[in-house]
DNA sequence: CAAACGTGGGT
DNA sequence: TACCCAAGTTT
């Protein structure tokens, strides 16, 4: 039986998916810059989401340093819809300490004192970017060990052991096609449901596949259940304008762009202006680990608002707001509009 | 270590 | 429908 990261680098060499932020199998090193913008915003997150983002933020910031010298306030408006948005700020820490000191790190232990580069990110950035033989261990590679040696003890409790035996499979070579190879593999073959055993390069050599139980590889512990919340979001226009504010630094959507609202994230309990709402249907929406339903309050009136700013309507984009705040704008606007 | 932290797509 | 999952990090 040949090796199991030579079988899987032929492998890739076939089928490696072409993806924007990707250079080729073989090909040249890849930008230090693009690979970390690329690991930021797909940490639990798509790749199919996270393509148009990283192509706007390259137009708009191609390098560190332009990144590092740009407003808060324009990096969370480009950011807003990816979720996580502590990740945004995050970026932007990074940037500018990585600008200030004139390059990244180029090891993986210097890499993970930045904010936001944890484990995972710091291997596959000195993986990636630096062709070092780096265990690069995400979801995916998660699932593709504990199905090759059978590991039937259920995550999170797991993670050690998946790593230690990741590390065995690691090669001195090509490190940065390999950390990829692995992480194609567990997103198109060894898929989560229904794996792709019949296909897979590594089958010959995978215990799971062998005992019949790859399917229900990775085991994962039980998960609680989702309370349910709820809140309201006030609408307000004075015919020219609307309320927004920006949301406090830190905790749920920190940093962004919202309307005024209250009862479901323990912020402020009062409407920012006197005026007679008229309630609209509530939106529903689900995070990670609540359930929420919105009230959607509006009002149209002149008087002064206790909190946020006024923004003009035609300087207005909602899509420089999270996904929670868009729904209330798309319940909101048509009765503006009337 | 458990919990917080978004959103959209697949089954 | 309801649940699972996605290139995790921070506290």
């Amino acid at each position: 039986m040949r090796d199991v990261a030579q079988r899987l680098l032929e492998w890739y060499d076939r089928h490696a998916r072409v993806l924007p932020w990707r250079v080729p199998p073989g090909g040249s090193r890849a930008d230090p810059y693009r690979v970390w913008l690329s690991e930021i915003m797909l940490q639990q997150t798509t790749v199919a989401a996270v393509k148009s983002y990283f192509e706007r933020f390259i137009q708009l910031w191609p390098d560190v340093h332009s990144l590092a010298a740009a407003d808060d306030s324009a990096v969370m408006a480009e950011w807003a819809g990816l979720g996580y948005y502590a990740r945004a700020r995050n970026l932007l820490a990074c940037a500018r300490q990585v600008a200030a000191e004139g390059g990244f790190p180029v090891t993986r232990a210097g890499l993970q004192t930045l904010p936001g580069i944890g484990p995972y990110t710091s291997a596959a950035i000195a993986a990636i970017a630096y062709d070092q033989p780096e265990t690069v261990v995400d979801g995916n590679v998660e699932r593709v060990v504990a199905r090759l040696f059978a590991v039937e003890t259920p995550l999170p409790a797991a993670k050690r052991e998946l790593v230690d035996l990741a590390e065995t499979l690691t090669p001195n070579g090509r490190s940065g096609d390999y950390a990829q190879a692995m992480m194609d593999l567990g997103a198109t073959i060894c898929t989560p449901r229904n794996p792709a055993c019949v296909i897979c390069p590594l089958s010959d050599g995978c215990a799971a596949r062998r005992l019949g139980i790859a399917p229900e590889l990775p085991r994962k512990a039980p998960r609680k259940a989702k309370p349910q919340r709820a809140g309201i979001a006030w609408v307000v226009t004075d015919g020219t304008s609307i309320l927004l504010e920006r949301r406090p630094p830190k905790g749920l959507l920190g940093g962004t762009l919202a309307f005024p609202s209250t009862g479901w994230d323990g912020g402020a309990a009062t409407a920012p202006l006197d005026a007679a709402w008229r309630k609209l249907e509530p939106i529903q929406h689900v995070f990670t680990h609540f359930s929420l339903e919105m009230q959607v309050h509006l009002a149209k009136t002149n008087a002064p608002a206790a909190r946020g700013h006024w923004v003009r309507l035609d300087h207005f984009n909602p899509a420089d707001l999270p996904g929670l705040m868009r729904k209330v704008w798309a319940r909101a606007a048509p009765e503006i509009a009337r």
